[in-house]
DNA sequence: AAAAAATATCCGAAATTTCGGACAAAAATC
DNA sequence: GATTTTTGTCCGAAATTTCGGATATTTTTT
């Protein structure tokens, strides 16, 4: 579970109590003063969320979201709007900041949302990570001549049989259906060796 | 993307009203006055969220949201609160709701936490989807003799190359690596027809 | 409608694969 | 440490597969 919240807020005192607030609920802060400094965290494999104060000095949390979202749309931002600042809170929703929270903020909704936002952050990842896995398969299994692509999966079934027999010959010929000096044939052909696939937990070569 | 809303809530109006607001945001509300009345919606299978009102005549909130969990625990259920009912809120979260809103709520707010909701529910269920594809495949691929996993792929890639090819044989033969003839010899072994992956738009048999 | 190209089937020789038996070496059992 | 079992390798005959050539049929092009 991906716990880290990016905060950008350059007032310090804030910053450390919404770090401490965090740090309470077993959440993992990373406290940054500006977007400048933030920056280089921001990236489309970072696995934690953003959460940002809308008015800064040389910054605005709107900058923030827009950049974050140049670097990966489905990062959650989380905005810290000024009190009772609806206006600019829709607007940021709009823009496409996951939430925001009115300063100054209750230390529960915070936590709450975040992890929401986190939550989110994780489904995300854990999806493109299949998806990942799904379209590799797909394409190295589409690649090359017959031959080879048969080969490949022949390769996969015997060691897959091998090692659920934990590297016996005889019963892995036997689960596969064919006599053991056939399976002796084919591992010779595709270079496997049994002995790779005994002993589970210490094997050296 | 799912976009469906389970509203349980007594009260005639406010029903009503938080249902149209729904739809002119283009949710999709399912009004029910009552616990039992949604009960039978509440599926591991719903492609959608629950939005419950805490207090009603026979049942409350917390029932909603602990059958909500027998039922799948990744149904996000958002628990309408009376107004300032911070500790029932908290509690409402502690449990497993998704979020909570204060009555009166403001139409925005209830729409942001609702797609927040959604977004949380699509995630879910196509996290499941991707988990039992590859589950599937696994389990499908590692059945039967070697001979026969052979015999599914070798099928499997030649129908891919036929249909790639548009069902011209002697272009998936090239593709393949093998000689035309070759090829119709597999085919007449695994029982393929060309004529079959021919005219992508329209083919009778 | 004729000509050209592609599909589909049959044949048979060459190449490859299967598989049982034999056997030495290694491992496990007694 | 002797015995039994299992492993890994080699051999050769039988079975299967490959693949080019021949050819009839169908489809496409001209």
């Amino acid at each position: 579970m991906t716990q880290k919240v990016l905060i950008i807020e350059d007032d310090a005192a804030l910053r450390a109590s919404i770090a401490q607030t965090l740090e309470l609920e077993d959440l993992e802060p990373i406290q940054t003063c500006s977007f400048t400094q933030a920056r280089r965290s921001i990236r489309s494999n970072f696995k934690g969320v953003v959460l940002s104060d809308i008015k800064m000095p040389d910054h605005t949390g709107f900058d923030v979201l827009r950049f974050a979202q140049t670097r990966d749309p489905d990062l959650p931002v989380v905005l810290l709007t000024g009190f009772s600042d609806v206006p600019t809170a829709m607007r940021a929703i709009k823009e496409g900041a996951y939430d925001y929270l009115e300063k100054p903020c209750d230390p529960d909704r915070l936590t709450d949302t975040l992890r929401r936002a986190l939550v989110h952050r994780d489904l995300v990842l854990q999806n493109r990570a299949y998806q990942q896995e799904l379209d590799t398969r797909q394409a190295e299994a589409q690649s090359g001549t017959l031959a080879e692509q048969l080969e490949r999966h022949e390769k996969q079934i015997i060691e897959n049989a091998l090692f659920e027999a934990n590297g016996k010959v005889s019963q892995a010929a036997e689960s596969l259906g064919i006599p053991r000096n056939t399976l002796y044939d084919r591992m010779t052909r595709l270079c496997l060796v049994a002995k790779s696939y005994r002993g589970a937990d210490q094997q050296e070569d």
